[in-house]
DNA sequence: AATGAGTCTGAACTAGTGTTCAGTTCTTAT
DNA sequence: ATAAGAACTGAACACTAGTTCAGACTCATT
């Protein structure tokens, strides 16, 4: 006798396989990557331990999964944001703002997924992230230079640089800790995203603009 | 009878003190936090484990302390370098810049030192370095401000913004791994700092006149 | 219904390190 | 020289979580 899987039997598994990635998700933004152990994730899941390892071959793997999920989340979205733009300078300013709406917005999930100490090594996948989101940036900065709206430079750095800017002032240990009021919070975007901007060359004047537009249609408390 | 410490032995508690740090800060710069085990240290700081224990009541306690230590010498050196510079905005272009070659020279340590995972809870001891060098680094800024050079801005969020640039361009996951030559490792920090005063407001060409009469003097190969 | 393959459970196991402490060695003061 | 306090040693201990696995359960096939 063959057993074969049902097609009800396969919805499940792959139901129960994501209700354990949200279970991790959902761990990690309330209590930081720390929080993300296997006996408290299964619990959220309503599974046992044991089965977490039938979905996952260890720990690492459940993380470097998690990473990569969120990471193409934020992708979809800086790309969605910045090709609504109208022109390679917006389209910049789009996808920064939608990184710095994001962060804010979920800040413990982010600084899990970016940065916060864990035990198992994830630097693989968290570089695979960093690279993904670094890449869609550096191709916007690109794009402006060649449209002649920025100076020449080195793309890759720049990506970096300006995205180690909005992760530090934004979701880093020194990030102001009062962000719960709505006006400070759109002011500290606002604040970072000109910084970035006119790190890579924007014109100040111009950057103000652009981040306004970019910031007003955006909405702040976007879901994940 | 009372026992009482004499110079001698005052001093050698002293010596073995440091030697453990030294141990610590050396196992840190070749290995990186991880490497930063009791066992090893004390091997290297030519002691028994449990001897670590006299000196220091955890290991988060040492580490705590080698991040200070780190933390000062690098607070010191940006001082120095800042106070030599003949106005408020050279003063901030020497400060980015020695920020900059140091974390290129000693990456694994800086990475350490900033954000690589440890086991032990060194938040407290990591916030307050970074308080310490983002807090300098927000005062040459608002000189500048107050100077005319840099229009009017959140200084605080500018400087962890800037610290935040630095890092990820140059010590984070995404940092090019080919800084061993050192004519790319130079390009690599006169890029970084040309972003890092760009985003403050540096107007662009201003900017590279400062930070090339930052990097000319600066020994890049600096030691500890 | 019977059967066997697939899946789940959760207590037990494991491994790696920080920490302790009884015994040893060194130093000081008489 | 000797006693007593201080410092040092390093093997043993403890603790924390990730991982395993034998048995229980569920589901597909005959």
């Amino acid at each position: 006798m063959v057993y074969r899987r049902t097609h009800q039997v396969v919805k499940r598994l792959a139901a129960r396989r994501s209700a354990i990635l949200a279970a991790a998700r959902e761990t990690c933004a309330e209590g930081g990557m720390a929080a993300v152990q296997i006996a408290p994730v299964a619990v959220r899941a309503n599974v046992a331990a044991g089965t977490v390892y039938r979905y996952f071959p260890s720990k690492a793997d459940l993380i470097s999964e998690l990473i990569a999920d969120v990471s193409r989340d934020e992708l979809a979205a800086i790309r969605r944001a910045a090709d609504a733009a109208p022109g390679p300078s917006s389209a910049l300013a789009a996808a920064v703002t939608t990184v710095a709406v994001h962060v804010v917005s979920h800040r413990k999930l982010s600084w899990g997924i970016l940065a916060e100490p864990v035990e198992v090594d994830v630097t693989e996948s968290r570089l695979a992230s960093r690279r993904e989101i670094a890449g869609e940036v550096e191709a916007r900065i690109a794009a402006a230079i060649r449209a002649g709206h920025l100076p020449a430079q080195d793309t890759a750095l720049a990506a970096a640089a300006l995205l180690g800017a909005l992760h530090e002032a934004l979701v880093g240990p020194m990030a102001p800790d009062n962000l719960e009021d709505q006006a400070k919070l759109r002011d500290a975007v606002q604040t970072v995203t000109l910084l970035a901007l006119r790190a890579v060359g924007v014109m100040d004047a111009r950057a103000r603009g652009l981040v306004v537009q970019a910031v007003l249609p955006t909405k702040m408390a976007a879901g994940a």
